[in-house]
Formats: structure tokens, C-alpha cells, sequence
DNA sequence: CACGAGACCTGTTCGC
DNA sequence: TGCGAACAGGTCTCGT
């Protein structure tokens, strides 16, 4: 499920609580149960164990994909995937069929880590920027320019969609709303990045940006089984939709193969300079 | 450096 | 109806 809107709004309810759900912070860790063994990406199991019970969560957040809960001494880092979530509910007896870790909390609650796929990964360290350092800059904050992503784009010979996806370039984005930004651009996926006029450069800046901040605002896009509660969906220019009439000019939305994922584009809307066809 | 293919996994949908 | 192929919100690693 999870590009940077859906790992937002998990982080944010987490964080602040939703609907019944009370509020993770300060929360004290009781016990660990495992379900999947490769979920845990470091450390092993045992020390897994004997340092996560007794840390409080203290602050959690999202940085690119990655969801992050700062403990009392080291950060618990989620990465979802394709298919994982992550949710609270009271301790019971039994769990899912697609539960990989279970983290028992104060308050009779427990932090489930359910990933259907098993992609899904988990770290516990004391050096969180080990493993975020390599990410390239947070699309949404002020320090993100026009400027930025020029020189970006400048520095590179690659097809736009996915450099776009490449999360040292950019983090965050994932198929869904690199399609959506490169439409709402007017901007053919296989565009050469350095090609880009600063024009074109700001229109990307802007969508890719504004679909972001659409996709939080609507909590996300739920499709299939995989995640739910956001309804991005519903609005979605491109993703999904070949074969369907452009909402700008009502030529069928086609679809290709890019670096073997899914690429979805206007061929009208979105004409590319780099080739004629 | 850039790109394609294959791995890692399970489940659903599509096509014949 | 049945059965295999294709496909799915991601990323890593290897070969060219």
C-alpha cells in the first residue's frame, strides 16, 4: 500500500490517537512476539527482545516511507512494503494469519505489524540514520525549492519515472502518485530528466507536491485489500485508469511498462519531447 | 552511471 | 468451471 501520503496518516494516528483509538505516546513496550522471523531486519531476535521491552515511545513520525518511533533509547524503524500496516488494538488471545510482530504495551494495547506479503521490514537501532541517511530530501518540506529538484534533474540522464521512484532522489513517492504528479505536470514518464526546462522542472515541483498533499488530506488511497480508511482514490487522474478517458481531454489513458512497473499516462496530455511516436 | 531482470512473498483478477 | 498467467502502493542485488 504505502507511498509517503498512507504512511503519513498511519504515523498520524498513531501518534494522536483516531476515533477510539488512544494515543501511542508514552506508551511503555511489555513484550515483543515475532510472528515472521525475516521482518526483523536487525537485530537478532534476542537482542531484539531483551532491548525493546521497557522503552517508552516517546515521538513517532515518517520519513520518506519509513515509519519511526523514538524509544527511550533506540528508534524502532517500519517499512511497509507493498502490503504491510500497522495498527493498535486490545491484547487478546489470538492474532491474524498475516501478523509478523506483535509489541505488547502498557494500557492492555498491542502495536500489530501485519504484512501479507512479508516484504515488509523492521529495525531497532541506535543509529536511525544508518539506515535513513541515504534518502534524498523530503518532498513536502520548505527545504525541497524549485531550484532543488532543477539541479536534481540536471545532474541526471535518466527516464523520469523512475528516477522519480528512486528514493535517494526523492523520498516518498512510489507508483501511484509519481503517476498521478507527472500527469497533473503534463510531463511523459520517459522523459530524460535533464531535458526538463526550469518551467517544466516548476510544474513538477508543484504537482508533485499538490498530489502529495492531496493524497494526506484524503487520508490516503485505499485500494484492493491492502490498506483502507483513505479515499484518494476516488480522485486519482491516471493510476488505474487505462483505457479510461483523460479527465483533461478525454483521450483514453494508456498503459505501459517502466523499469517493470505499471506506468499510466495521457498520451495527449502528456506528449514526450524525447521521442516521436 | 543507467538499465533490465530476477528475488523476495501471497493473494486476486484476467484470459482462454 | 478450471487453471495458469499476469499483476499488485517496494526495494535489493547482480549482470551488462
Amino acid at each position: 500500500m504505502p507511498e509517503l501520503p498512507e504512511v503519513e496518516t498511519i504515523a498520524n494516528n498513531l501518534r494522536n490517537g483516531s476515533g477510539d483509538q488512544p494515543s501511542l505516546i508514552g506508551c511503555e513496550i511489555r513484550r515483543a512476539h515475532l510472528l515472521w522471523e525475516r521482518t526483523l531486519a536487525e537485530p537478532t531476535i534476542d537482542e531484539f527482545t531483551k532491548r525493546v521491552v521497557g522503552q517508552v515511545i516517546q515521538a513517532i513520525g515518517r520519513r520518506g516511507k519509513f515509519m519511526y518511533f523514538n524509544l527511550t533509547k533506540d528508534t524502532l524503524l517500519v517499512h511497509l512494503r507493498m502490503s504491510g500496516d500497522v495498527w493498535i488494538e486490545p491484547i487478546i488471545a489470538t492474532w491474524g494469519e498475516h501478523y509478523r510482530l506483535m509489541l505488547e504495551l502498557s494500557e492492555g494495547m498491542r502495536l500489530v505489524f501485519s504484512d501479507t506479503r512479508k516484504f515488509g521490514r523492521v529495525w531497532l537501532t541506535e543509529k536511525p540514520d544508518l539506515i535513513l541517511g541515504h534518502l534524498g530530501p523530503e518532498p513536502l518540506d520548505d527545504a525541497f525549492t524549485v531550484q532543488k529538484l532543477f539541479e536534481g534533474l540536471q545532474r541526471r540522464h535518466r527516464q523520469l519515472k523512475p528516477l522519480l521512484l528512486d528514493q535517494t532522489f526523492i523520498a516518498g513517492l512510489g507508483n501511484i502518485y509519481t503517476d498521478e504528479a507527472l500527469h497533473l505536470a503534463g510531463i511523459h514518464p520517459l522523459t530524460i530528466s535533464e531535458t526538463l526546462t526550469i518551467e517544466q522542472a516548476e510544474r513538477l515541483w508543484f504537482s508533485i507536491r499538490n498530489v502529495l498533499q492531496a493524497g494526506i488530506q484524503r487520508n490516503g488511497t485505499s485500494i484492493d485489500w491492502v490498506y483502507r480508511g483513505g479515499d484518494y482514490q476516488n480522485y486519482l487522474r491516471v493510476y488505474g485508469r487505462a483505457g479510461e478517458p483523460c479527465k483533461e481531454c478525454g483521450t483514453p489513458i494508456e498503459r505501459m511498462l517502466v523499469g517493470q512497473r505499471g506506468t499510466h499516462f495521457c498520451p495527449q496530455c502528456q506528449l514526450n519531447p524525447s521521442y516521436q511516436d
